[in-house]
DNA sequence: CGGCATCCACAAGGATACTG
DNA sequence: CAGTATCCTTGTGGATGCCG
């Protein structure tokens, strides 16, 4: 939970899942968020082991990232808890669901 | 994420997992915690419909909370990420692990 | 015993502007 | 393009005290 509790940690790891993203591509990918917390997220999850950060220093700068084999793993084992909020989303709502 | 997103949901789940409980009995059971955040967090539980309050009115009150279906499901979709959890604490302490 | 109300503190997140 | 720096708002959680 400490690994994945940012706000949009999973959405991160789960557009990274899909493929190798560029910072730009991951912004948009997952909308709403900021720069600042996008990029402070990839840097907790890289220091956790989970995306693989891999700069290419060229002009105009390219950075990709990736998941780690761990990432993978956590992925996986995300994946059960995400089919669970698919199954019962908007079906019980009881609360405002901020 | 939303329906375990406070910081000792999980745990409570996991408490509750295993046993129906008495309010002093999950606050024993999950260390660190504070009533008002037990009260609120199991409060949320019950609302997302995952716990179910069972209210005796007797003295001394008794108030057991158990898991329902959905709960179970819901713990059921959990224990993967608890396995992985498992798996990789300590062992990649890149982090202040706050 | 179980729980709510109030107040407080801190950190996470968001907006904007700026840099290499 | 890919961040970083700053500031601010908010939510979440913590402490205490009171009530049924």
């Amino acid at each position: 939970m400490d690994v994945i509790g940012g706000k949009w940690k999973v959405l991160i790891l789960w557009a990274l899942n899909e493929r190798t993203c560029r910072f730009g591509e991951l912004r948009r990918m997952v909308p709403g968020i900021t720069e600042k917390v996008l990029a402070s997220h990839l840097r907790e999850l890289e220091e956790d082991g989970i995306v693989h950060r891999e700069a290419h220093e060229e002009v105009p700068p390219r950075v990709e990232y990736s998941l780690t084999p761990l990432g993978a793993g956590l992925n996986d084992a995300l994946r059960p808890l995400g089919a669970w909020g698919r199954e019962h989303i908007l079906t019980d709502t009881g609360r405002p669901s901020a």
